[in-house]
DNA sequence: AGAAAACTGTCAACTGGTTTACAATTGCTC
DNA sequence: GAGCAATTGTAAACCAGTTGACAGTTTTCT
C-alpha cells in the first residue's frame, strides 16, 4: 500500500483537491522508508515538503541546547505533517523522526503551494485542519495551565489513543507504544514522576502497563476519573 | 481613527486583499466599543465574526469548571482574533474579554469565508499567520516542558513585549499592563510563585515592577539572562 | 475626601515532583 | 543462549512552588 495516489487520497489535508490534482501530486512526490528512530528532517533544515504518512509513526520534535528533548507528538499514518510548507522560506522549525519503522510520501513544497493556487476550492479544508491543530496545541497549554499532573497525562494518555485510532470510534482497548521516558519528555516531567501516576491508574483498572507500551483499558473510564480529579 | 477600512488595510491578515475587496469588508463590518473587562464573546457562542483590533487590549482565555481562568494570550491593536472564523458549525472555542477598553471592526464569518473564496490570492498570507501562530503555541508547548520557572517566565515576558511593540525594533524599556495574577495565569502558578521571580527579575535590573504593569527595562538584557539558566 | 475594591508583598508550613542511586526486568544481538 | 543495552521499578532526601493568612499599597468609585 506505498501507492502515492492512494495514500495522498486518504489524507484529510487533501480532502479538497480533485483527483486529478492528486495524480499530478503523486507524480511529484517521492517515496521515502524509515527503520525506527531514524531521523527523517532536523529542526532548521531549508527543505519545506509536505509528509503524508503511508505507513508507521513519527515523533515530533524539539531538542534544546542541553541536549534534553521535548516530543511534541507522535502522528499516525494517514495524517500530515512538516510545518513549514505554508510558510516558505521558513526552515524546519521542529524536528521530525520515525517513530516506528515508517513509510512517507513527500510532495515538495514550492510545487505543493502552486497546487493550492490552481485549486482554490481546495483552501478551506486546509484552513479548517491548521486551525483545528492550532486549537489543539492551545487546549495543551490551557490544560498545563491549570490541570494538576494526574489531569495532564490521563488526557495525554487519551490523546494519544485517539491518534491511534485515528478518529474511529472507541471499543476496546488501545495500545499505545511509547516508553514511559517519551511521556516523560511530552509531560515536561521525570520518567520517575510519571511512573507514580501510571502505576495510580494502573491500580484503578484504567490502563495496563507494558515494557515500552502503555494499554488504555477503557478510555471512557479514564475520561470519567480524570473529571473528578483537580 | 475608527474608521472600518482604514483598520482593515493595516491587518496583517488581510494584507493579500485588493483595496476592492476590503471596502466591500468594511461595508459589511460593524464596529464596536467595549470597556475594559466587558466580555467580547464567551466560550461556546456560536458566532464566528473575524474581529480585528482597532483599539485597546484584548485577552483570549478560557475559564474551567472550577471557575479558574488560564490567559492564553494578550492581543494588541492591530492584529485579529476570532478562532472560529476557519472552521464554520464550531462555536467559540476560547473566550475573549476587553482587557482594555477597545474598539473591534468585526467582519461577519460567513461573508469573510465568502470573500476569501473570492480572492484565492489572499490565501497564501492567511495561511502563513496561521501557521505561526500554531507555531508559537507549539513554542510555548516546548517552554513548558524543558524550562525552568524562571526561564519560562522570563520568556513570557519578551513574548508580551515584543506584541507592545508590535514587530517594531526594540529600543527602550517597554511596559506591559499586567497584574501578577494574570502572569501567574498565563504560567499555571500562583500569585507567589511569579511573585519571586519577578523580584528576583527586578533585583537584577532587568525589569521593574509596578501596580499592574511590569517594565521590561531591557529586552537584549533579559534574554541574555535567560539564556544562561535552566 | 473617604470608603471600597483591587492589587501587591511577605512569611511559614506543607507537599508533590525532582534528584540520586541502585536493582530488576525485558528484548535485542552476536 | 549468553551478554548487553534499554527500559522499568523503587525509595529516601531534597527543594521549588503551593497553600493559607494577613498587612500594606494603589486605584477607583461615590
Amino acid at each position: 500500500m506505498t501507492d502515492a495516489y492512494t495514500v495522498l487520497r486518504h489524507c484529510p489535508l487533501l480532502a479538497g483537491f480533485p483527483d486529478a490534482a492528486l495524480h499530478e501530486a503523486a507524480r511529484h512526490a517521492r517515496v521515502r522508508s524509515f527503520q525506527a528512530n531514524q531521523p527523517i528532517y532536523e529542526k532548521g533544515e531549508p527543505q519545506s515538503n509536505l509528509c503524508v504518512i503511508a505507513e508507521g509513526l513519527v515523533r515530533i520534535s524539539s531538542v534544546n541546547a542541553q541536549g534534553q528533548e521535548a516530543v511534541l507528538i507522535i502522528f499516525d499514518s494517514g495524517t500530515w505533517f512538516g510545518d513549514a510548507v505554508f510558510s516558505p522560506g521558513t526552515g524546519r522549525v521542529y524536528g521530525a523522526t520515525a517513530h516506528e519503522a515508517a513509510v512517507l510520501v513527500e510532495v515538495p513544497g514550492p510545487f505543493f503551494r502552486d497546487l493550492l493556487q490552481r485549486y482554490p476550492q481546495s483552501y478551506p479544508v486546509v484552513l479548517d485542519l491548521i486551525s483545528q491543530r492550532l486549537w489543539s496545541a492551545i487546549s495543551m497549554i490551557e490544560e498545563d495551565a491549570l490541570r494538576g499532573t494526574q489531569a495532564r497525562i490521563g488526557q495525554r494518555l487519551l490523546f494519544l489513543s485517539q491518534m491511534q485510532r485515528g478518529g474511529k470510534p472507541e471499543s476496546g482497548p488501545v495500545t499505545v507504544r511509547l516508553t514511559r521516558e517519551h511521556i516523560a519528555n511530552m509531560m515536561g516531567m521525570t520518567r520517575q514522576g510519571v511512573h507514580r501516576t501510571l502505576k495510580a491508574f494502573e491500580a484503578q483498572g484504567l490502563i495496563t502497563l507494558g515494557y515500552g507500551r502503555i494499554t488504555i483499558e477503557d478510555e471512557a473510564a479514564l475520561r470519567e476519573h480524570l473529571a473528578t480529579l483537580n
